[in-house]
DNA sequence: AATGGTGTCAACCGCCCTCCG
DNA sequence: CCGGAGGGCGGTTGACACCAT
């Protein structure tokens, strides 16, 4: 299938990681008029990305609700069990996580439980359930009011433990790994668990509303005015915290005073 | 201290599905 | 019914950090 030509101004995409500058225009942009058209929006909220890039980075790491940081043992147990049963249904095996993304125990499995899984197959093959009994959950997909229908047969993750299925990870093994995320983890955990808490109760705006009055409808396609911009500003300038936590995070990030870039101006 | 190997994870790519005109 | 556009999903990759030598 032919893609959209995914820049028909011909402005040069920005690609790679995201900086706390974009992140702050996506989630300010998101908080003021909602999601809308992720194709349309990065132009609207002053971001040179793809749509595909801020849905990327929204859904995965900048959205409220996001859990980071290491996963549980029970966490884990039940990424293993779905696994055996859904396979490589990432979404799937998230919408039994709260709080998880996809893309986040993708990598986990990829990186860590994969291995841990192989071995323990002998024991799963002992825990599984008859054939006959089977369990069925539904998960609502977050834009569409569609379901995602499964059906498999085995004991829901909850009421049964997988002897032994953590055990493959030493504690030393854990502790390394978990310092190696600790940087991009202590962000989106606390600074944007922050950021949204001091953007709303300042912009004083309604977020996930299934329908949007008229006005708001027009104002979405819009830029952030002047005096959002304006707010904004003054909302994250006041916060120091905010700016000592984003500091320790980004700890290159260059402090522009041009003068052009407000979300940089302290 | 330098360097090569390895692990981790954020982000991109491309395919597929759904919706809508 | 058909085709285009938008969005979702899984696979993959590149950058970076850590560790061992």
């Amino acid at each position: 299938m032919m893609m959209r030509a995914p820049n028909s101004d011909q402005i040069p995409l920005k690609k790679g990681t995201w900086s706390p500058e974009e992140d702050h225009k996506l989630i300010a942009y998101i908080n003021r008029y909602g999601i809308w058209n992720w194709t349309e929006m990065p132009k609207a909220a002053g971001l040179s990305r793809s749509g595909k890039s801020c849905r990327l980075r929204w859904m995965n790491y900048l959205r409220p609700n996001i859990k980071r940081g290491n996963f549980t043992e029970k966490e884990e147990e039940t990424i293993i069990r779905l696994h055996e049963m859904l396979g490589n249904r990432w979404s799937a095996i998230a919408a039994r996580l709260p709080g998880r993304t996809d893309n986040e125990i993708k990598n986990y499995w990829h990186t860590r439980l994969r291995k841990i899984s192989k071995k323990n197959n002998v024991v799963h093959a002992t825990n599984k359930l008859p054939d006959n009994q089977t369990i069925n959950f539904q998960t609502e997909r977050s834009n569409t009011s569609e379901t995602d229908h499964v059906s498999f047969s085995a004991g829901a993750p909850e009421e049964k433990s997988i002897s032994g299925s953590s055990s493959g990870i030493s504690k030393s093994s854990k502790q390394t790994t978990a310092a190696a995320a600790n940087s991009s983890s202590n962000y989106t955990n606390v600074v944007i668990k922050d950021i949204h808490k001091s953007l709303q109760a300042t912009l004083e705006v309604d977020t996930g509303l299934p329908e949007l009055p008229g006005e708001v409808k027009i104002l979405r396609g819009q830029p952030l005015s002047t005096e959002d911009l304006e707010i904004l500003e003054n909302c994250y300038a006041m916060d120091t915290e905010l700016m000592w936590l984003e500091g320790s995070i980004y700890p290159d990030a260059v402090q522009n005073d041009s003068g052009s870039d407000f979300w940089m101006n302290f």
